[in-house]
DNA sequence: AAGCAATAG
DNA sequence: GGTTCTATTGCTT
């Protein structure tokens, strides 16, 4: 992107134009119109995770914990603990009783009530926001924050002299590490970013936690872990290869989890070498092609989605679980509990639910786990404004009854029942008509909702900016509603809200692009119609060079992609855009059904028992899976498709015919696979005579 | 819109 | 292995 300031004369090749445009609005604008503004720049992504979060917000409430091995406990479960006890052997969701056994001294405080950790949650979020107008939550205890921005602004007018890291760089020790600061500024400056908010998160709301700073979202989360408590870590370029390397097993990509896995490993595959170089035809014949380029991308350390603003919840629940639960008695009462708290949150965040949703999970001998089944329903108006209004026990009342016609939609209270646990959900959460509410969530009242640009005055180097100026965007607080501000040192103004959108009713996905006005003379406005962010287009990666898309780059051979992430030449490849092909006839299931016999217990030791693998060719042992790529990719064509013409097709062309031609493959495949995990849920349960409707007249 | 599966912390 | 208490997204009907 240097390179590119001093390019008055260089010219833009189409690839690198198209690129700007989907990459960043206001690069594009700047770019395109004056040459000199910095282009498109790579991403830098933060990614921020507090240490044992439940166990610090205990220590801070009660800062004699400190010193004492504390675990936090729900049911009868450590959910996590801090440091002291975790030199003792204590690790995070054990068993009450065998932490104890391993540290007698162990004190434990309950956390089954997570409104401090919430409230606390958001400050963070808030925190953060006060600094760059990206961040996204993901959980209660991390967030990514989107810091390109921040640094561009400081790249700009800024000391172009040295160059340095503040804190680790991933598999680079300190002198080695800053003769690269210089080839990596962005980063650089990323890594001083981190340090400050990380700061700034100690030294106002006492927190501390570690940081990853990298080109993307992925990147930047496995990096963050690299050195563990309250400190962080920068990823650079040249280390993807081998951070990704170092994963243990694909459960750890983000994004894999347990059923995923357990597919991909009925492949042969189980570490991320062997996603990386599984055939992407083969990846897409089990997954699709969405999910398989998803997948093949993570392999390589590829991520293209963007920081995504996290608004406030799009649903509140609460829930408890128990042993037994076995009467309709028992039943209001606990829903009683769960509502009046669920109530209770709902009328501080201000909005009103639209719909209620009870869900159960019932116990049976073979039906022990893992089966939560719900109901739900509109609420209606009154109910609904008993909520939001005036102390409603009222409400709560209507709400009880409410769920027990949903619970008589799942279980015959006639007959004897178990539950073990019980969730009320209020969503379809809408802002009230110029209420409090408004003011908070004004204009931007989309819980997801991409911006592309603020405005910004600029912190400037550090400190979070004043968001009483300009921009109109007084994010801060705007999660904790109706949570009287706690400890925000400075606090967070709850500026003049300025609803300009008056975006009360329907306001679902969009971006709301703001044009910016800072750094760049933003020129043409109507060309620059940045709505690209959908989802359904090609989609960016910008850890890759400019001209090279994602959703392709994960198909290329190996030895070209690793050379691409290596920054060496530019590959030839061009994006294709679908040909007229014309529909081919989709191939009616004449699947050569597996040529093969079982092979299941493959992939070390398969203490587990496997169950049986999907169709298709999946259920070959690993190495003939390996050597017989080519192969069985073209035995899944039409008839009339000549198999040599189509492996000289592209492969994002090759990806996407295979997935319309077998539209249903993946569909029949996955529920086979897992049939066998889920086979348990018993016999079906029919909605039954309501005789429990007669104890509530309801209304 | 409803219900559920998968993922995540 | 599916614990706890959530929350989100996407698929399917």
């Amino acid at each position: 992107m240097l390179a590119m300031e001093n390019s008055d004369d260089e010219v833009e090749d189409e690839n690198e134009w198209k690129q700007d445009l989907k990459d960043s609005p206001v690069a594009v604008s700047g770019t395109l119109n004056l040459l000199k503004t910095t282009t498109p720049a790579h991403r830098v992504i933060l990614h921020f995770d507090l240490d044992c979060f439940y166990a610090q917000v205990e220590m801070l409430r009660n800062p004699a914990l400190r010193e004492v091995p504390l675990g936090v406990q729900q049911k009868y479960i450590i959910v996590t603990c801090n440091y002291v006890a975790r030199q003792q052997g204590v690790t995070k969701l054990m068993s009450v009783t065998d932490a104890k056994e391993k540290c007698p001294q162990l004190v434990l405080v309950k956390g089954e009530d997570l409104t401090h950790y919430r409230e606390m949650s958001y400050q963070v979020t808030d925190l953060l926001l006060s600094f760059s107008p990206l961040v996204e939550r993901l959980g209660l205890d991390e967030n990514y924050v989107d810091i390109t921005e921040m640094i561009q602004r400081r790249l700009a007018h800024a000391p172009l002299s040295s160059f340095s890291f503040k804190g680790h760089v991933y598999n680079a020790s300190g002198a080695a590490a800053d003769a690269k600061a210089s080839s990596h500024p962005e980063l650089a400056l990323g890594s001083h970013i981190a340090a400050e908010l990380r700061e700034a998160i100690h030294s106002r709301l006492g927190l501390t936690g570690c940081a990853g700073i990298a080109a993307n979202k992925l990147l930047a989360k496995l990096v963050s872990g690299t050195f563990k408590p309250n400190q962080q870590t920068t990823l650079l370029p040249e280390s993807v290869d081998d951070i990704m390397g170092a994963l243990n097993g694909l459960r750890n990509l983000p994004g894999v989890g347990r059923q995923t896995a357990k597919m991909l490993q009925s492949l042969g595959l189980v570490n991320v070498r062997d996603l990386q170089l599984f055939p992407p035809t083969d990846l897409v014949r089990e997954f699709g092609a969405p999910t398989a380029t998803r997948l093949k991308n993570l392999s390589l350390g590829v991520d293209d989605s963007p920081v995504t603003r996290t608004g406030p919840p799009q649903s509140l629940s609460d829930e408890d679980s128990f042993k037994k639960i076995s009467s309709a008695k028992e039943v209001m009462e606990k829903s009683e509990q769960l509502l009046s708290s669920l109530v209770e949150r709902m009328r501080k965040d201000g909005r009103r639910p639209h719909t209620f949703r009870l869900t159960i999970r019932k116990y049976s001998a073979t039906n022990k786990w893992y089966s939560r089944e719900s109901r739900q329903c509109p609420i209606p108006l009154h109910i609904g404004q008993k909520i939001t209004n005036a102390s409603s026990d009222d409400a709560v009342v209507q709400l009880v009854s409410l769920a027990m016609k949903l619970l008589s939609k799942m279980v015959d209270t006639k007959a004897a029942f178990h539950l073990t646990l019980i969730n009320v959900c209020f969503s379809n959460l809408q802002t009230s008509g110029r209420g409090s509410i408004t003011s908070f969530f004004g204009h931007d009242s989309s819980p997801k909702t991409q911006i592309s640009v603020s405005s910004h005055p600029d912190p400037s180097s550090s400190g979070p900016q004043d968001n009483s100026s300009s921009g109109g965007r007084e994010l801060g607080a705007a999660h904790r509603l109706g949570t009287p501000s706690v400890t925000t040192p400075e606090k967070t103004t709850r500026s003049p809200p300025r609803c300009h959108t008056a975006t009360l009713g329907a306001k679902t996905k969009q971006s709301t692009s703001v044009p910016s006005e800072a750094s760049h003379p933003v020129t043409s406005p109507s060309s620059t119609t940045c709505q690209d962010r959908d989802d359904t287009a090609i989609t960016v990666t910008y850890p890759l060079p400019p001209n090279v898309d994602p959703d392709v780059f994960g198909l290329l051979p190996v030895e070209i992609q690793k050379e691409i992430l290596s920054e060496s030449p530019q590959s030839t490849y061009q994006p294709r855009l679908l040909p007229p092909e014309p529909r081919l006839t989709p191939l009616p299931t004449s699947r050569n059904t597996n040529n093969t016999e079982e092979a299941i217990g493959r992939c070390d030791g398969g203490a587990t028992p496997h169950q049986q693998l999907p169709p298709g060719g999946s259920t070959l042992p690993r190495e003939t899976i390996m050597e017989e790529k080519r192969l069985s990719s073209d035995c899944e064509l039409p008839v009339n498709v000549d198999p040599k013409v189509f492996s000289e097709l592209p492969a994002d062309l090759q990806m996407e015919l295979m997935t319309e031609w077998k539209r249903q493959k993946p569909l029949l495949k996955v529920p086979a696979a897992k049939k066998a995990a889920r086979e348990t849920k018993g016999g079906g349960r029919k909605s039954q005579a309501n005789s429990l409707l007669k104890y509530f007249k309801h209304t």
